[in-house]
RNA sequence: GGGCUUGUAGCUCAGGUGGUUAGAGCGUUACACUGAUAAUGUAAAGGUCCCUGGUUCGAGUCCAGGCAGGCCCA
């Protein structure tokens, strides 16, 4: 047997043999190794993290990945694919913290940080061979043999490589962000703390609306105009008036609509005009003193405020507007005091306007540096900026008002609270907030104060209030380069593109600086050191390093135990105690140039720069490897999910820009969630989530991964359902596989074999052979245009559909004949090589998605013609179908007319099935006729190629067209909207009334000139469509232009003729119910017990004993041991009997 | 709240540049085929193209505003 044949296939199972036979035979590096000397195409793995077992969304993301180095491979390029582990972050501390009962406080307590970061260097890579696993089982090639892993001490020692470039290139600078901060405490919390629960209490705070003074200019003066040159004020709403003196800008919605309203201020009853969301006057007003009386106020009791809408506009119009400051304590380094616009201003509560105090709100501080807007700061002893309240919660001396009081009451103690009381000469303290109120109201400056309830986060260690404040953070200037990753973003290819322009676009038009500072422990420590003065070293590599730690040793100014640490660690050098993480760096101390001990600033790097950094740490560049490196970047193609667009995706791109001046990818698709199958997002704690090693199993990777592609565009969700699989397995694969075997099996039987060279020439081929292979070329063009554009989606459905529509129910369906009748002649191998030639190119263009099935079916048609391949060089020499060259289009061979004349056959033959259902003509019943009003030559020649199969295929005698002047033919015609809207537009109405009441003089004289003038309107032949319909006396069909007509009478000739198969049929059913082998010869007996079946079968003796392969066919009064056959309401006896 | 994205048959999805009758597969129902047969074919039923406005002779498609889901950010 030449060609395997398979009774039932698992596609599991052919996954695990192709595995096998790709282990043992190194497949994955001999498809590299294969283009040695090719261009390359460059691949970045973006590296995972084997904390976690992976799920049914991995297999989506490294199908993607995998798709396109498959591809690529059979382009002709040469694919590296270097894996890699991403293994520091919270995430990981979080699982140790977990495992081991403990909380970060207990770091350095109950654990050392030596021990802690050994349990995360463990916990990090505790599941890679699970993830080896999956990588094998789902048919995914990535060099897993060698990946980077961004913990060891190479890879640290590239990072950090990057950040000394950085740090000289002065896009390495300590600043500081908003944090949430414990003044009790004396430290910053992380959001996660802050999510503890009961960390969120109810608090009674002073809520305080303050009146902005707007200056009049350019920008403010329709607001004055419609004032009627009042003072205009914009109001403010805050919940901590103690931020007000550190106010320096003033943020609105661009889309918000915002009013001007004539009013009094009340609490100093002057008239004011002030500006606030529309949306939110109901807040501040009262239906009563609508357009009230502004005249009679002053005289009457002031509890009833009139006021009115001056005019109403756009946040966007005031954008710009600038105004006086509120409490001038401390003046600002440039200017300040605008009005700017934010994304985050609502209209729920307050005015629309958000009062803005960059020192002390992340929003805050996010937008002023949008706007260079500055923050109001002051010098501390030592010369450093610092905030308008100190790191203890109290203002500094500047705010004379208050200075040196805690900003909040709850940071008082008991007692310090009585003697402030004292202090203040009151009956009761007032806090900070309630006196800034009480100052403001008597300057004319506030509108509205009162206490107000809300939620407010306080620190779990002391139960005392949590201050948005300002702390010290190292910062990457990527603001200085954001018109360069803008400019190099437009030459990415965005696979949506919408990614692209929209989702990273928009992030980079808005980019802030990118804070790197972490305060944690296990991860990339910043390599830099500083004293107290300020002075400081960035290091850039190991030896840097080690040359700075023998320099501080030698320099005499360290002390016994700095000199001992140093020392230590220099003793682990060459050893695998060497460590570049936390403590071990923090225990070298260097020394400046001044002779000043410098330390490590604490803070690792956010985990997103390891990644970031992986196009050159995962080569050590530039320690080593520099070639590769080079030849390696940028990487033409990059996948991931949609969710690494402010992520890998950034930090790819920003290190690449600022340092590089290049793009770190050219091609990028990301792609969107895999969801369960009702939409609802996978968790492990829902229990929806779904195994991938269990649905690889089950269904195998091909189907797994076909059915991941096509059903849905990566970038969509895709909604899992395994039923989806099941379909694509039955209905894709099914029928490829079927396919396959019904070739087998004839190829077998007849002992073909794949032809190479002695190939029947085209103009040998039948009308059938020639489409399809015209087919499959203009297959390998789409799917390639498809692939190059990334788009798998589209060029798996391509395929699917040439395998089930064209090649399984239409070739093989219309050719079966050709292959098992008669002797090989020229044109039954024509049919297997056309037949073998379709599901080879299919074996190939399928393999980047389904690898597996893929190089399993070009293994079983070409095995047998390796040795002979390998032997003359020809296209089946290779091993596997991954190193086989993309299958080459040639226009020679692709023929549109034949493609288009074979969908009119379709289309007609689906019309005749159509007709025979009407009327209950079953198939095997021949008809004489079929009509078919030939509307133009074009048509009629078309269908004249294509006659032949039609009629086998819907067991007709003849074709006949039917032309105009035959007089049998009514016309009908309809306006084309297409053509006419162009020319008549409004009058479209009329013009498709003339031209459905068109008489047939009309319509002769316009299909014979060419044009008509009807009603004042110049129509052409092409401004309509002429149809056929109704032929009287037959049944007829109409779709698409095309009119089909069916004779449905029967002679006496064409019902016997159907008996005779009718006949046949039994006998084959008899046949096969027998276990007769196909190539039996059989003998039939036939008993005569109805007249008008034994007529027919006399009269179609030889038809049928040809189909069913009789030597002998006998009809008589009585057969012994008949078998009684139902042949609709006549039951038959016969007997069939094996004849050698 | 903002950016991006999705919404078409029971389910999963197609529907360049607007053109009057909106398609496919699965599922359902009916029928057919029976030398690919635990396959296959044909047909039927099934639609408020998320909603409301607008532009247009004409809108699933373009515009505006909503609603609902998703992702990221806040």
């Amino acid at each position: 047997m030449r060609y395997p044949e398979y009774k039932a296939v698992n596609y599991a199972e052919i996954a695990d043999e192709i595995l096998g036979f790709w282990k043992e035979n190194e497949i994955f590096e001999k498809s590299i190794e294969v283009r040695e000397g090719h261009p390359a195409f460059n691949f970045y793995e973006g590296p995972p993290s084997a904390n976690g077992t992976p799920g049914i969304h991995h297999v989506m993301a490294r199908t993607i990945k995998d798709i396109f180095c498959r591809y690529k491979t059979l382009r002709g390029f040469q694919v590296k694919r270097k894996g890699g582990w991403d293994t520091h972050g919270l995430p990981v501390e979080l699982q140790v913290e977990k495992e081991l009962g403990i909380t970060k406080d207990d770091i350095g307590k109950k654990i050392s940080v030596a021990e802690y970061n050994q349990k995360c260097r463990e916990a990090v890579m505790r599941f890679t061979d699970i993830w080896q696993d999956m990588t094998d089982k789902m048919g995914y090639w990535v060099d897993m043999e060698d990946p980077y892993i961004t913990y060891k001490n190479d890879y640290i020692e590239s990072v950090w490589h990057l950040l000394k470039k950085l740090y000289d290139k002065g896009l390495l600078y300590k600043g500081y962000t908003i944090q949430p901060y414990s003044p009790a405490a004396g430290t910053g919390l992380s959001s996660h703390e802050l999510n503890q629960p009961g960390c969120y209490r109810d608090v009674k705070d002073t809520s305080l609306t303050a009146q902005f003074k707007v200056i009049k200019n350019s920008k403010s003066e329709f607001l004055f105009e419609a004032a009627n040159n009042g003072e205009v004020y914009i109001l403010a709403w805050t919940t901590t008036p103690w931020t007000l003196p550190s106010n320096s800008a003033l943020t609105i919605g661009k889309n918000i609509e915002y009013a001007l309203v004539k009013t009094f201020n009340p609490y100093t009853f002057l008239p004011v005009n002030v500006v606030l969301a529309k949306d939110l006057i109901g807040k501040y007003f009262s239906e009563k003193g609508k357009d009230g009386d502004f005249e009679g106020f002053e005289d009457s009791d002031k509890k009833t405020f009139p006021w009115q809408i001056l005019t109403t506009f756009k946040g966007s119009e005031i954008d710009g507007v600038e105004y006086e400051q509120l409490m001038p304590y401390v003046q600002p380094k440039s200017s300040a005091f605008r009005v700017i616009i934010g994304d985050f201003v609502t209209t729920e509560d307050g005015t629309g306007v958000v009062h803005t105090a960059p020192t002390f709100g992340a929003d805050d501080f996010r937008v002023a540096q949008q706007h260079g807007i500055p923050a109001i700061m002051v010098l501390d002893e030592s010369g450093k900026e610092m905030p308008l309240v100190d790191r203890k919660g109290r203002f500094v001396a500047e705010v004379t008002d208050f200075a040196l009081e805690y900003v909040k009451e709850a940071y008082y103690t008991e007692l310090e609270l009585e003697a402030e009381k004292v202090k203040q000469n009151r009956d009761k303290y007032l806090s900070v907030d309630e006196r800034i109120a009480i100052k403001l109201k008597t300057e004319n400056k506030a509108f509205n104060v009162q206490k107000f309830d809300h939620p407010y986060p306080h620190c779990w260690r002391t139960d005392k209030p949590v201050l948005y404040y300002p702390l010290d953070s190292w910062f990457i200037r990527t603001t200085a380069a954001k018109e360069k990753l803008v400019e190099l973003n437009k030459t990415i290819n965005w696979q949506p593109e919408s990614t692209g322009t929209g989702r990273f676009g928009n992030w980079l038009e808005n980019l802030v600086d990118w804070n790197l500072s972490r305060s944690r422990y296990w991860g990339t420590p910043l390599p830099i050191w500083r004293s107290e003065d300020d002075e400081e070293v960035c290091i850039g590599s190991v030896k840097e390093l080690l040359d700075s730690v023998e320099m501080a040793i030698s320099s005499g100014k360290l002390s016994a135990e700095q000199l001992e640490k140093n020392k230590a660690f220099l003793a682990n050098l060459d050893t695998d105690k060497f460590d570049l993480h936390r403590p071990y760096v923090d225990e070298i101390y260097l020394v400046s140039t001044s002779g000043k001990v410098m330390v490590r600033e604490a803070d690792l790097i956010d985990v997103w720069f390891d990644s970031g950094a992986m196009p050159y740490a995962q080569w050590h560049y530039p320690f080593e490897q520099n070639d590769t490196f080079g030849q390696s970047y940028p990487a033409d193609f990059i996948s991931e999910g949609v969710d690494q667009t402010r992520g890998w995706f950034f930090t790819l791109h920003a290190i690449a820009g600022l340092l590089f001046d290049s793009v770190a990818f050219k091609n990028v698709v990301s792609t969107g969630l895999v969801l369960d199958k009702n939409g609802n997002k996978m968790s492990k704690r829902l229990g929806n989530a779904v195994d991938p090693f269990d649905t690889l199993k089950k269904y195998g990777a091909d189907p797994t991964r076909w059915y991941m592609i096509t059903n849905a565009e990566p970038w969509d969700n895709l909604k899992f359902n395994a039923d989806g699989i099941q379909e694509v397995q039955r209905k894709f694969f099914g029928t490829l596989t079927n396919t396959y075997n019904f070739f087998a099996l004839y190829a077998n039987l007849d002992n073909y074999q794949v032809e190479q060279f002695d190939r029947v020439p085209k103009e040998k081929l039948s009308e059938l052979d020639r489409w399809i292979i015209s087919k499959v070329f203009t297959l390998v063009k789409e799917v390639g245009e498809e692939f190059d554009a990334y788009n798998p989606t589209k060029a798996g459905r391509l395929i699917q559909d040439f395998v089930c529509d064209d090649l399984s129910n239409w070739y093989v369906r219309l050719n079966r004949r050709r292959f098992w009748q008669g002797e090989m002649t020229e044109d039954k191998r024509a049919a297997y090589q056309t037949l073998q030639h379709c599901l080879a190119a299919v074996a190939q263009l399928m393999s980047p998605i389904a690898p597996f099935y893929g190089d399993w079916l070009y293994k079983n048609l070409t095995d047998q013609v390796r040795e002979e391949s390998i032997e003359k060089n020809t296209p089946f020499k290779h091993q596997s179908v991954h190193f086989t060259e993309w299958h080459t289009y040639d226009e020679f061979w692709v023929d549109a007319e034949l493609e288009e004349a074979m969908t009119l056959a379709q289309n007609i033959c689906s019309m005749v099935h159509a007709l025979r259902k009407k009327s209950s003509l079953k198939v095997r019943q021949p008809l004489q006729k079929i009509l078919i009003p030939a509307t133009s030559a074009k048509v009629k020649a078309q269908i004249e190629h294509i006659t032949s199969i039609i009629l086998s295929e819907v067991n007709v005698k003849s074709v006949e067209f039917l032309d105009d002047e035959s007089g049998i033919l009514k016309k009908k015609v309809k306006a084309n909207f297409k053509a006419l809207g162009p020319k008549f537009g409004k009058d479209m109405k009329a013009v498709a009334d003339t031209i459905q009441n068109m008489n047939a003089e009309e319509l002769k004289s316009l299909e014979k000139t060419g044009s008509i003038n009807l009603n004042g309107f110049e129509l052409a032949l092409s401004d309509v469509e002429i149809l056929t319909e109704d032929i009287p006396g037959w049944l007829v069909a109409v779709e698409g232009g095309i009119t089909v007509a069916l004779d449905i009478n029967l002679s006496e000739e064409l019902k016997q003729e159907g008996i005779a198969r009718d006949f046949v049929n039994r006998i084959q059913n008899l046949r096969k119910e027998s276990g007769f082998e196909v190539t039996d010869k059989i003998a039939i007996q036939l008993e005569n017990t109805n007249e008008e079946v034994s007529k027919a079968v006399n009269n179609f003796k030889s038809y049928i004993s040809t189909e069913v392969q009789a030597l002998e066919l006998e009809i008589t009064d009585l057969v012994s041991d008949a078998v009684e056959v139902e042949m609709d309401e006549i039951k038959l006896k016969v007997k069939i009997v094996v004849k050698k």
